[in-house]
DNA sequence: CGACTTTGACCCGCGC
DNA sequence: GCGCGGGTCAAAGTCG
């Protein structure tokens, strides 16, 4: 829990470097999910990005009264917070992407042997949430989902990660 | 010394 | 009503 940085932002470029978005200006956001099933990363094996699940869509993510407990539905039908889940190939825990996390939490899955992790964004008035799962199947497999948008620009030059991070935050206004 | 992680307990929704 | 599973809080500890 040291060193995931040193996997990530500069050294680790490649895998990030071999996303090269195409031309992303302001065409359409569900394009951007279409980049990602594209498998652009899988070039390198580090870093993979295939399945992007929107699990909630909702219209206010940034400023909503978020009550712990209070009205948190995880069910189709009623929606509060837009949720992003990543299948995401890497070998640490730890998808550093630039903002800073907190972690508050962390829970042993019933179907999974390894435990779930809850991060936070230590921004404040910024309550974008981040789980990270990895499969019992596959232990070099990270499921990342991201709950929130952020309402701040990022805290780490992060060299292209940074862009995707961009294509999330305009799919995510999108909804 | 501040920011962050760890860990147990608590809370809440849901199924039985 | 109770138990289970999942999500969050908060105190204490750790690290830079």
């Amino acid at each position: 829990m040291e060193n995931y940085q040193m996997f990530f932002p500069c050294s680790g470029g490649e895998g990030l470097s071999a996303y090269h978005h195409p031309d992303m200006s302001s065409d359409s956001g569900s394009d951007v999910f279409g980049s990602f099933h594209g498998g652009n990363l899988q070039g390198n094996g580090f870093l993979k990005m295939e399945t992007a699940a929107v699990v909630e869509g909702d219209r206010n993510s940034g400023g909503d009264s978020y009550q712990i407990g209070g009205g948190k539905k995880k069910g189709e039908k009623k929606v509060r917070k837009p949720r992003y889940a990543f299948e995401t190939k890497s070998q640490v825990d730890i998808l550093d992407d630039g903002y800073r996390w907190r972690k508050y939490g962390q829970k042993a899955v019933k179907n999974n042997k390894f435990p779930r992790s809850y991060y936070r964004c230590t921004h404040q008035g910024c309550n974008v949430k981040k789980q990270v799962q990895r499969l019992t199947r596959d232990e070099g497999v990270v499921v990342t989902t991201y709950e929130g948008m952020h309402t701040h620009s990022i805290d780490k030059p992060t060299d292209n990660f940074e862009q995707i991070l961009s294509r999330m935050q305009i799919y995510g206004t999108s909804f």
